[in-house]
RNA sequence: GCUGAAGUGGUGGAAUUGGUAGACACGUUGGACUUAAAAUCCAAUGGCCAUUAUGGCCGUGCGGGUUCAAGUCCCGCCUUCAGUACCA
């Protein structure tokens, strides 16, 4: 063996040891995540002998452009929290999945002709492989997909438990559609007092009976807890489908920003509103933020009062018809001068009279017009039409004349008013525009101005037996008069509207629904799934009718129990045709929210194919114990799960009411947007006219190019330049010229403020603002604009030519690959490592709050995961021994179990990481190489930086993960100090600090302090007035 | 308009029950090491004034108040963000 190659043996085994001594994070990071999925580390048990946790995040949806670093925060910090709760002892369910049904990729095949499925599935394994490499301890085993036929033959097996209930407002629970059949067969519906339709027609047993099957069923779609109706619905002519009210923004499409219109529609709906009063309830007993609470409580939208009904008299004639007001202020009765009805009122067309139907037809075509928008817009003009028609009063039998206005809405409680100008100002504004007298009845109230609303703060007066009653008792006592005459009731009215259930998209649950003489029938379960047909193309029919119109086999069989070819289909109307049993199936889609309102509870159980999840699983996992998503989510999914979660409570299929004990919201990571500003140079002010410009406000936020030295620059006003020339008397010339020490040719000042902002890739503007204007220039979609630019300064200010001036700058917005801002947590990884990431991510500040990305800080926690591996490792391999610890070493451990135990409680995920720092940075410096001290810290910081944690862990000789490992338990004994550096202020002002032993007790500290030579400084022969002396705290001296 | 959250250095943020405001980082400046760069290490860094060390004044959006003591509590405003909006 020669010498060279032993040489280079050697030197091989060298290299191999150096590489074991450095932080190889890419390494280290691969190697425990193989064993953490080899071991299945974090797989949950449906039984042990240790308590349950529960920590849930809201699932994401997989779009194609993958993650970027804002999505894994919330995931990071759940993470955080199960992991903790593992080394506490618990059994934790951390599970994760993908609401995988949805419009992008439903878009996505549109326009490419690729099927969902395949885009999704692509999607998802992007995501995958995105989350695998940030560490996260997820329980894969229990994956859910909303797209997947084992998961959403759940979805339409609980829409079928929902069709067949109805809601019983007596025993205020959902209950089974045959008792209510068997009521309407006993005593009709007389007595029934259920959440349903509004206007069902009364009937009798014997009606019930004699009526036909098909009358039934509409009858009982009625009072189903999921029915089909004729609705006005949101349509988006765009995207071809429906929107619920929380997919619009500004009346916009939430995705597209297309324009959305009212239409009316049958579709599937949900009878949310029967549980208005549960869900509102439900709030008291979980631990979510007040923000959202507040949302959810504004959403459904309570409001307590009285209906009251008014007899229409048309032109002095007595008819039939009758106005139902639904009011809050049924005390201000007597103050009520008109009734206002919306302009789309049943009513409008009957009871106006000859003489104002031209009037009242031309107002009412006007507001037809005028778009939802323009009407919300425009709350300040005041329009209405009176239609000749006069109504009742229930007490004084006064004529009261009826009015339209579009300030009445028509969906808000019954469509119309009883206005009472005195006490509301919308009612005021419209009687003081139309002349319309506006009677008192407030006692010593002046109205001359404006309405008086303060229903608290007022005695009732001319107004009959109410008189010198206050709100409370006013309103009490009228109720009990309406209810005598029979013309009135106590009511809650809520906001909460039923939300529609239908979507007309391909990418969505198909219904388990056939329809039958046009009336839906429900498949059996144990058919289910019943699974998305194949279609030629994802768009709507020419027939207008939704994608999966397109199907050729989409047709239910009654008789052998399976989908069919829709050329069986008995044609109906035929004369002679005999029924076959294959009936259409339904064509729509639900909603995108339909599989993520009980995806918490599959996941206790994900994989059961005879149950949604068994009764064992749930009741073990019973409810998530900590939740954390998007706030964004506040009054769409988070009322929409709730009210699922109550209906199957009701039906006895889960064990609790509330599934989220505690809901957290994480806030958004924003990212750098960069914009390139333009202006034109016919707006700059040239060199005469700077005289003019001598004030202070105009440097602050002008830029001037000038010229140094034969180059172009160009240089921001800023504080500094406002701080040195305070009396601005000289021209800003005369101030370039001293300051910058060169003769300026020609001073262009301008302003960007008003410019209008053009949006560039990130990319091309560096950390110090420059812009990269070759890079620019040759890019396929921005560099038109820059073709003849020309880089100045260095404040990356670019001209063109002579004519134009464009200045770069920033604005922090939403991540989002529009807005090319995107940071890709992919690259994080690779050049910092998770740990890094997961650390920096976490120390970016509070977890609720909104706060900006910003790559460049990464390094002082990455320089922290370095050092804390230094602090075991170092070129001569483990330096961790056997010795005692010291005191010192013991104070700082312990002081950082107390501190990161209570941040973790807390979630004050940031503040924890600094915590660590200080630790290791003190560690460091007491050169501490104790085992029983950093073996503990590792327990510490394993939940957020868990691949280092596990290497470091591993090479001190453990052979377990130390997931499982006991937090370490706090001594306070070890804090015990025996000293203090007292703060020694004076009127409250901090002077200087006195270390003194703790056991003193009050007199001597002030003595001690009294005695102290810069006391006696700092009082200047002077007797203080008094000493305040809070031991272990401050000493104050006041003089 | 209403509801909720928030305003602290050049930046992200800390100060959890009223008790040393600016922890921990980023950035910046200076220095060490290096042929150089990177990496690493050391020092300074709220503003202003002064300086030989020592120091002094101001300072948590604005104006008041309570208190020995206020970023923190109370009253009145301003601004920003989010949600919601003619809800009877």
């Amino acid at each position: 063996m020669s010498s060279l190659f032993i040489n280079r043996k050697f030197a091989l085994l060298k290299s191999r040891i150096t590489i074991r001594m450095k932080y190889d994070f890419n390494q280290i990071e691969k190697k425990w995540q193989d064993y953490w999925a080899k071991n299945q580390t974090f797989k949950a048990e449906n039984n042990s002998d240790k308590p349950k946790f529960y920590v849930l995040d809201m699932f994401p949806y997989p779009s194609g452009a993958g993650l970027h670093v804002g999505h894994p925060l919330g995931y990071i910090a759940s993470d955080i929290y199960a992991r903790y709760k593992r080394h506490q002892g618990f059994n934790v369910l951390h599970p994760q999945g993908y609401d995988s049904f949805g419009l992008p990729a439903e878009q996505y095949a549109i326009q490419t002709g690729q099927h969902p499925a395949i885009t999704t599935a692509e999607n998802i394994k992007t995501y995958r492989r995105q989350l695998d490499q940030i560490g996260f301890s997820f329980d894969w085993s229990r994956e859910v997909r909303t797209s997947d036929p084992s998961y959403y033959k759940w979805t339409q097996w609980i829409f079928i438990q929902l069709f067949n209930s109805w809601y019983n407002n007596d025993s205020d629970k959902a209950e089974d559609i045959t008792e209510l059949v068997g009521i309407f067969e006993k005593e009709g519906n007389a007595n029934v007092n259920a959440a349903s339709d509004e206007n069902v027609d009364m009937f009798t047993a014997e009606d019930w009976l004699s009526f036909s099957s098909k009358k039934q069923q509409e009858i009982l779609l009625q009072y189903r807890l999921t029915y089909l109706a004729e609705t006005e619905v949101n349509w988006c002519p765009a995207l071809g489908t429906v929107l619920a009210n929380d997919e619009i923004v500004n009346g916009v499409s939430e995705r597209g920003g297309h324009p959305v219109i009212r239409k009316k529609m049958t579709q599937w709906s949900m009878r949310i509103s029967a549980y208005a009063e549960r869900l509102l309830q439900g709030l008291e007993k979980i631990d979510w933020t007040d923000a959202l609470k507040e949302s959810q409580r504004n959403w459904i939208g309570k409001s307590v009062g009285a209906s009251v009904t008014f007899s229409v008299m048309s032109s002095a004639v007595e008819t039939s018809h009758k106005i139902s007001v639904f009011t809050t202020r049924p005390d201000t009765i007597f103050g009520v001068s008109f009734m206002t009805l919306a302009p789309e009122h049943e009513l409008v067309s009957q009871i106006t009279t000859p003489e104002q139907q031209a009037e009242v037809e031309a107002y009412v075509e006007a507001t037809a017009k005028r778009s939802e928008r323009d009407r919300m817009a425009d709350v300040k003009t005041i329009t209405g039409a009176f239609t000749g028609a006069y109504a009742e009063h229930p007490f004084t039998k006064e004529p009261i004349p009826v009015w339209i206005g579009d300030y009445v809405l028509a969906g808000y409680g019954t469509g119309a008013v009883m206005s009472v100008p005195c006490g509301d100002q919308r009612d005021y504004d419209f009687a003081k525009h139309f002349n319309i007298p506006i009677p008192n009845i407030f006692e010593g109230v002046d109205i001359s101005e404006v309405a008086f609303a303060d229903k608290d703060n007022t005695i009732i007066a001319n107004s009959d037996f109410l008189n010198g009653l206050n709100y409370k008792e006013a309103t009490k006592k009228v109720i009990l008069e309406l209810e005598k005459l029979g013309c009135g009731e106590g009511k809650t009215n809520y906001r909460l509207r039923d939300a529609v259930f239908s979507r007309q998209r391909y990418w969505g649950e198909p219904f388990p629904v056939y329809y039958v003489n046009g009336m839906p029938q429900m498949i059996e379960a144990e058919h289910l799934p019943i699974q998305l047909p194949e279609v030629e193309k994802y768009l709507p029919t020419e027939t207008g009718e939704p994608p999966l119109g397109n199907a050729t086999v989409w047709a239910w069989d009654t008789k052998n129990n399976k989908v069919v070819s829709n050329d069986l289909v008995t044609p109906s109307g035929v004369e002679g045709s005999h029924d076959n049993g294959v009936y259409p199936l339904e064509l729509n889609t639900m909603p995108g929210w339909a599989g993520s309102s009980w995806y918490f509870n599959r996941y206790m159980d994900a994989n059961n194919e005879n149950e949604f999840a068994s009764k064992e699983a749930l009741n073990y996992w019973k409810d998530v114990d900590l939740y954390i998503g998007g706030s964004e989510h506040a009054t769409g999914h988070l009322l929409y799960s709730r009210f699922w979660q109550k209906f199957l409570f009701d039906k006895g299929l889960v064990p609790v009411d509330e599934y989220a004990k505690k809901l957290i919201n994480q806030g958004m990571i924003l990212g750098t947007s960069a914009f390139v500003y333009r202006l034109r140079v016919n707006a700059i002010l040239e060199e005469e006219n700077i005289d003019n410009i001598n004030k202070l406000e105009y440097l602050k936020s002008n830029y001037a190019i000038y010229i140094s030295e034969g180059e172009l620059k160009c240089i921001q006003g800023n504080k500094e330049y406002e701080k040195k020339y305070e009396d601005f008397k000289q021209s800003y010339t005369k101030f370039l010229e001293s300051e910058l020490n060169t003769t300026i040719v020609k001073p262009l000042i301008f302003n960007f403020g008003s410019c209008v902002p053009i949006r560039v890739k990130v990319d091309y503007i560096n950390a110090s603002d420059e812009l990269n204007v070759e890079g620019l220039k040759t890019d396929s979609e921005f560099g038109k604009e820059y073709k003849n630019a020309v880089f100045i300064g260095e404040n990356g200010v670019i001209i063109e030519g002579d004519n134009e001036v464009y200045k770069v700058g920033r604005d922090v917005e939403k991540m989002s690959k529009s807005k090319y801002n995107v940071v890709n947590p992919d690259n994080i990884c690779k050049q910092y490592g998770a740990d890094s990431l997961r650390l920096y991510e976490m120390f970016l500040g509070p977890l609720e709050q909104y706060k900006p990305w910003n790559t460049a800080g990464i390094t002082g926690v990455h320089s922290f995961l370095k050092k804390l591996w230094k602090l075991y490792i170092d070129d001569n391999g483990l330096k961790v021994n056997d010795v005692e610890p010291s005191k010192d070493s013991l104070k700082t451990l312990h002081k950082t179990i107390k501190k990161v135990q209570e941040d973790i409680e807390n979630f004050s995920f940031n503040t924890s990481v600094s915590t660590f720092m200080i630790a290791v940075n003190e560690l460091t410096a007491q050169k501490c190489t104790s085992k029983a001290i950093l073996e503990q810290l590792l327990v510490l910081i394993a939940p957020y930086a868990p691949h280092i944690a596990e290497e470091l862990w591993s090479q001190l000789g453990n052979t377990e993960s130390i997931s499982t490992a006991p937090f370490p338990k706090f001594e306070a004994s070890y804090l015990v100090e025996s000293s203090k550096n007292y703060p020694i202020s004076f009127n409250g002002k901090m002077r200087f600090t006195l270390e003194l032993p703790l056991d003193m007790s009050k007199d001597e500290v002030e003595k001690a302090v009294l005695d102290h030579e810069k006391t006696q400084e700092q009082l200047q022969g002077r007797t203080p007035k008094k000493v305040i002396v809070v031991p272990g705290k401050i000493v104050n001296v006041v003089g």
